[in-house]
DNA sequence: ATTAAAAATTAGACAAGACTAATTTTTATT
DNA sequence: AATAAAAATTAGTCTTGTCTAATTTTTAAT
């Protein structure tokens, strides 16, 4: 019953990543988000299948199951919440916390998470703008629109990010943008698909495609 | 240079008990206390000794060096303000925490503890009564007196215990005894060494030779 | 339809850290 | 000093979760 490491690591993967396509993983993709080779994923996958956590068509790919599903939105809400308290009560910054709740996500007992959650007031989103799954998994549908999805020339705000590595963020503190900024997209380049945008009706620069996909706004 | 799990528990347990009994710890005491097998033990030894963080003389036994000390310290010291932590902040009660730290303790980060320590309020014991390492590493020498040293008559206040089971501080709880509590030995039994005290100046009870090396007075 | 590329799978190896079952060394006791 | 008991050590096995190097299957493109 109890879950390892690994088995954590890998049902937190496969939750993301099939959020983001609302389909079922494939092993390729699986392996390169984790890091691993795809016949580590395949053996993974057949232990996760035989605890009944995951679900895996060959053709397909894989999916998790109700208690595999419920396993990850276990770990997300512990993740997002351990998150709150080293930003709010610790005083860590935005690139920090990601990386140390990794490994406070771990942390197995029954009651943790919903003490957390009291204790910090039960708030809705993590300081990336990401939604703090309640004590009965159910995740507030935040706003799934990017900044490249954005209209040219209007004025958005900031509600979160796509991508919460530590290198991103820097990126993102070293351009004075976090959650509440204010972007407009002023131009986009044809040939790469990258862009000019406004900060905080402030300055110009030129950021990348991939810049555009990692920014949530309302 | 990172720790593995495992290398922090074996660095633990020598710490431990080479501080009860201040003396080079055997592979058997080790074996017992992490339960494993010796073979275990010595060939995670001859791994630490190879780290330079354990000194193994086959005569006398293992012992920290300043390197092993140094690392057994700090995740003593977070064991010890996570503690505080789930004990103040979350509302956990005095059995619930030590397992939950025993998870908590291995979370790496460099500041992490100094970040807790300051949230909490440079707490010097954890609720246990045990001193709280500083940020230099240093432990505050606390009482070493045991119940079990007490005089016959005399009451005492308990400061700590020196066993954090959940199984020894439940029978505490239900014998309503916590820190701060008034003890009184009355009366010592030749034939087995165990006692009959009285609790808060109420109800006298008898107890074993153990429970007495179990609880630390001022 | 054929074929090249991509993805999935199998087979076998490896490191960590545990184990059991001898065997050897040390310590204690008569 | 002889010997029994305890402690330490060695040798070899096992499980978990990785890996590499084929090999097979699927997909896509001509």
């Amino acid at each position: 019953m109890t879950r390892t490491l690994s088995e954590e690591n890998y049902l937190k993967a496969i939750f993301h990543l099939s959020r983001n396509s609302k389909e079922k993983v494939s092993i390729t993709t699986l392996a390169a988000s984790l890091e691993n080779t795809a016949a580590s994923v395949i053996s993974m996958l057949r232990k996760l299948t035989a605890k009944e956590l995951v679900d895996y068509d060959k053709k397909k790919g894989a999916s998790l199951t109700r208690a595999g599903e419920k396993a990850a939105i276990d770990i997300v809400r512990k993740h997002r919440l351990w998150e709150v308290l080293l930003a709010e009560k610790l005083e860590f910054s935005w690139e920090e916390i990601h990386d140390i709740a990794e490994q406070l996500e771990h942390v197995h007992h029954p009651e943790l998470a919903d003490r957390l959650d009291k204790f910090l007031g039960f708030p809705q989103f993590d300081p990336h703008g990401h939604p703090i799954p309640d004590i009965k998994g159910n995740i507030s549908q935040v706003s799934g629109k990017l900044l490249s999805d954005s209209t040219i020339g209007i004025e958005l705000e900031v509600v979160g990010v796509k991508d919460s590595s530590s290198m991103f963020l820097n990126y993102l503190k070293q351009l004075d943008i976090k959650i509440g900024s204010k972007l407009m997209v002023e131009q986009i380049i044809d040939f790469d698909q990258s862009a000019v945008i406004k900060i905080n009706k402030g300055s110009s620069i030129s950021v990348s495609r991939k810049f555009l996909e990692s920014i949530l706004i309302n």
